[in-house]
DNA sequence: TTGAAAGCGATACCAT
DNA sequence: ATGGTATCGCTTTCAA
């Protein structure tokens, strides 16, 4: 250690640097003096070794950035995580199968403090090496009544539910979905099959579900509903993914003259900004994205320093009755 | 170490694990089935630490997730780093003066392979740092002529001109901007200074530069674009900060009968994906956000492996002459 | 092909 | 208040 060219052991130099105590204010002075005349950095991995602790890093799993939802969800735990002195190992995993359990073993390599992963399906090698690292782990995005350790999200299937049981209760009857298909079960599938339920229970017809082999944006949205319509024209409403499917939907009816709500119902999901730039509001499912990121920062933060934590934090969702429905 | 319950000392056991050769099939075997059976996880802290190696992380700072281009070139970043056994530590700093410099402090301490950085201008105390650190760094967003070791980017003040010069050349006289505000210079400014400039030459009135105290948004363009109008009504085509924007300014303009670009031009900056939606095209800058994640990605590796590398890369732009002017 | 020993930079523990 | 010593898990070096 540099700093002890100060004229004190090692060990003093270490506890100053700690500002543990057991110094006195002259010796501080010295070391850390030296400290800036030569530009000491601490080295961490040495410290983390030594002690045998877990380093300050959390493993962060998301799908993609491309999603702009999960952006949000990043930079609430982000904001969050290094506002208490740790820092945010990026995993984007899900584009591939089995990534995720590729990347966890690398990043446990690296004994984080602790990780967050999205989704709650995770592959049976991946929940052995969990057990055995023996760390706080949050499953973020889709709720589990017996998550591995702790989850913050919301009831995907209810919020579907929640807006089939809303469009029937406006008197539609033929309803449409379009989203993009994934391999696994997750969220939006949750999402299509709670809304299947509560248009099947309000006597209304589901009559095309439209699962597009691309990434849930404005074109996928945009091109989506028109081949919905042009096989399925006596649709009145068409439930999707996400807004930006949504407004990619909107943009097509203003172009094709179809009028919103009068000739068509559209309804995305998420609430994302871009649509507060229509002349009118969409209805949507509002859902906290930074708030998901921040509570699952919250939690793992409680757990790595000790306190008891409930372990499933439902953030909730909340129907908006906008006017394109 | 665990696995040399396999009968073997830990440096054969290491050998195996590092695939290093000097080891019979065996013996290999043998440890290799330890190593399943006991679910053993290697630990890179140590391996770090004994060899006085650098980490494989690579620490990435951007300014902030909310804004849709770095999320593009954090993807690209992290795409290309992980496909190499690389790790992403993120620093979202530039929300507050002086914590880049905190940040980099940190992810220094941990040993990281290499750094990128957003912008090119950086606190003295953070210059000292990284040339006591003598690692890779890349420079992104904005070029520079003389960067600190190697820089992708864009010259943002010839993309204004660029701008500038179209707009000149379409006949237009009265022009706006409308930005958010920064407290340092940036990238957003220079591209203002360029266009500035190019109006001028053209003998053309910049008679509003409207600078809100907001997040770059849509919404943030949809009351720019009110408020300029309000205070200069004669103004005949305005270029924002980026595209979204625009694109709220568009929304706005279509909510108020304002006819685009009959009553007024837009444009916008960066060719973000919402734009693909309008029945026409948008004019603006086509900058490809994900390359300059890649390439900065690659430069990186490229050092880290001993190669040599060319230090600047200027990936460009172009400009869309879209419908919107 | 294999192993024994030193050492990386910090901390914990025990002494002074 | 301060310092000596062992130690963390692995790799490097040298020897067999």
């Amino acid at each position: 250690m540099v700093a002890e060219a100060a004229g004190v052991s090692k060990m003093t130099a270490s506890r100053v640097l700690r500002n543990e105590g057991g110094f006195s204010p002259q010796t501080r002075d010295r070391v850390l003096a030296e400290v800036e005349r030569l530009g000491y950095l601490p080295n961490r991995i040495a410290a983390v070794f030594s002690g045998d602790q877990k380093s300050t890093f959390i493993g962060v799993s998301i799908p993609d950035l491309g999603n702009e939802v999960f952006t949000h969800v990043l930079e609430g735990i982000d904001r969050k995580l290094s506002a208490f002195g740790h820092q945010t190992v990026l995993g984007m995993t899900q584009r591939v199968a089995g990534e995720e359990e590729k990347w966890i073993g690398t990043v446990l390599s690296w004994q984080p403090a602790g990780l967050i992963l999205t989704g709650v399906s995770h592959a049976p090698r991946v929940q052995q090496m969990l057990e055995a690292a023996d760390l706080p782990v949050v499953e973020i995005w889709e709720l589990s009544a017996t998550p591995f350790d702790m989850c913050v999200g919301l009831d995907h299937e209810a919020s579907g539910r929640a807006m089939g049981r809303y469009l029937v209760s406006k008197g539609y009857k033929h309803f449409g979905y379009v989203g993009t298909h994934h391999d696994a079960a997750n969220a939006a599938a949750a999402r299509l099959s709670g809304f299947g339920e509560a248009v099947k229970a309000g006597e209304g017809r589901l009559k095309k579900q439209l699962l597009l082999n691309d990434v849930p944006g404005f074109y996928t949205g945009y091109y989506g509903v028109e081949q919905l319509l042009s096989s399925a024209p006596e649709t009145e409403v068409v439930f999707f993914q996400n807004d930006n499917m949504a407004m990619g939907a909107i943009q097509f009816c203003q172009a094709k003259g179809i009028s919103v709500p009068g000739d068509l119902g559209i309804a995305g999901w998420g609430e994302l900004p871009i649509a507060s730039v229509l002349p009118y509001r969409l209805t949507t499912v509002r859902v906290n994205h930074l708030r998901i990121g921040q509570a699952a920062a919250e939690k793992l933060l409680l757990r790595i320093s000790g306190d008891s934590v409930d372990p499933v934090t439902d953030v909730g969702f909340q129907l908006i009755e906008g006017e394109t429905v």
